[in-house]
DNA sequence: GGCTTTATGTACTGGTTGGTTAATAATGGG
DNA sequence: CCCATTATTAACCAACCAGTACATAAAGCC
């Protein structure tokens, strides 16, 4: 009953007796859902057990202990977030389109991701400790400063986008506003309604955030030529 | 020792054997620094008690139990912050003035209140469940919506605002820019260096953000007017 | 087919921690 | 000055929960 299946070359359906790394997985995210749900003081072992195939044993078997398999947890969240965005073809489009596109990819990756904000959340609030130890992600996050970078100079080369804005800080300010939306819906819809948050709502806030953006950086003489609200 | 020392009218120091609000308010600001480092699950309340000059039981006598006291924190972060908000005197200056000053008052108030921030955070990883039970804090922040509402119909009025901008969603905006610049540093200056968060470059980011937030919202003819980098 | 290594299940434990019991001291009203 | 109410203490408890002891089954190797 607890025995995973498999189909082996011939196409015959057997019984897989040991799968360790299925075990391994299945454990992986078992934990993301149980710790990106209650933090990590808040996220239970055996409540993680309980959801797996396998028992509690194999938890501290594979991964140490609670704060191991939290940082793997982690890292395969910033992993699995990450490895979801990787070409938007920004090279190929004119720099406007290409801000544009990737402002509203990152808003809506977000999004799509509430498990990897929560994580992130929960990993700020213990002041980012298990993110230093971990080598792994650092370099897993370059990547898209370098394509903001990119998408920057070429702007300022053509004189669509002014002087005097880093790739770094554009970098933050998306980041900012895209992942508020996820983080602080609780809050904020309480104390002010839903309204920003309904279907509709986030598809203007969406585009509202791109505009935001691109207004931030659109040289003075091409300001202008923004779509009103969008076309 | 664990008595509490008072002044009377006659400017006399005397013991004041009992002292109940004093209690309640030193319990609360144990019980903050508590949760906000530790979030609601990871707060211990035998922790709480030790920081206080009374003991555990009282705690459960004033509260009831621990996630009682968590909410009562939660509306006392909210009082407090929004209590240190009130008059920024943006009626007396002009619409730009005025939304750049609460631009930047917002993002410097946000970052003098990192208590505060936490337990928002926190409150949302428990998905706002206990704002909700508040009445008390949902009604505390309309004001800066009708005050963001005012500066906004004063400048479009004056045409120097464009149309088309509504309140609730720029303060969305200046909030999200304003937050994430405390929830998120230690996972942003982990993975990106911390160049952002120096003096500097907080004061940076301070004005860019007053920049960002106007070039959003200032009309066609208006946007030149901009100081290039502040002044 | 032995023998070592890897993988897994069951049952348990010891410390932690939210919450309580019972007794008592101060306070204030009449 | 008595009595009800409010405030406070110290010791206690039961549940919960991270982590372990022990036994054993499967795989890989020669």
């Amino acid at each position: 009953m607890r025995r995973s299946v498999s189909v082996d070359e011939d196409g015959k359906v057997r019984q897989a007796k040991r799968d360790p790394e299925g075990v391994r997985r299945d454990i992986l995210s078992a934990a993301m859902e149980e710790f990106s749900l209650n933090g990590l003081s808040g996220g239970r072992i055996d409540e993680i057990a309980a959801r797996t195939r396998t028992s509690k044993r194999m938890i501290y078997y594979y991964f140490g202990d609670k704060e191991g398999l939290y940082e793997r947890v982690l890292e395969e969240a910033y992993a699995k977030v990450r490895g979801g965005e990787s070409d938007l073809g920004l090279d190929a489009l004119a720099p406007v389109a290409a801000l544009t596109k990737l402002c509203r990819f990152t808003f809506d990756h977000h999004r799509a991701n509430p498990a990897f904000i929560r994580m992130v959340m929960i990993e700020n609030i213990h002041h980012g400790r298990h993110l230093l130890h971990s080598e792994a992600i650092r370099g897993l996050n370059r990547p898209a400063i370098e394509a903001l970078e990119s998408v920057l100079r070429r702007g300022q080369a053509e004189g669509v986008f002014r002087a005097g804005v880093e790739a770094l800080e554009l970098h933050w300010q998306i980041s900012a506003l895209s992942f508020f939306n996820v983080s602080n819906v609780a809050t904020f819809s309480a104390i002010f309604g839903d309204s920003l948050f309904t279907a509709d709502g986030q598809e203007q806030l969406s585009r509202h955030v791109a505009e935001m953006v691109l207004r931030y950086v659109l040289s003075p003489g091409h300001v202008g030529a923004i779509s009103p609200s969008d076309g």
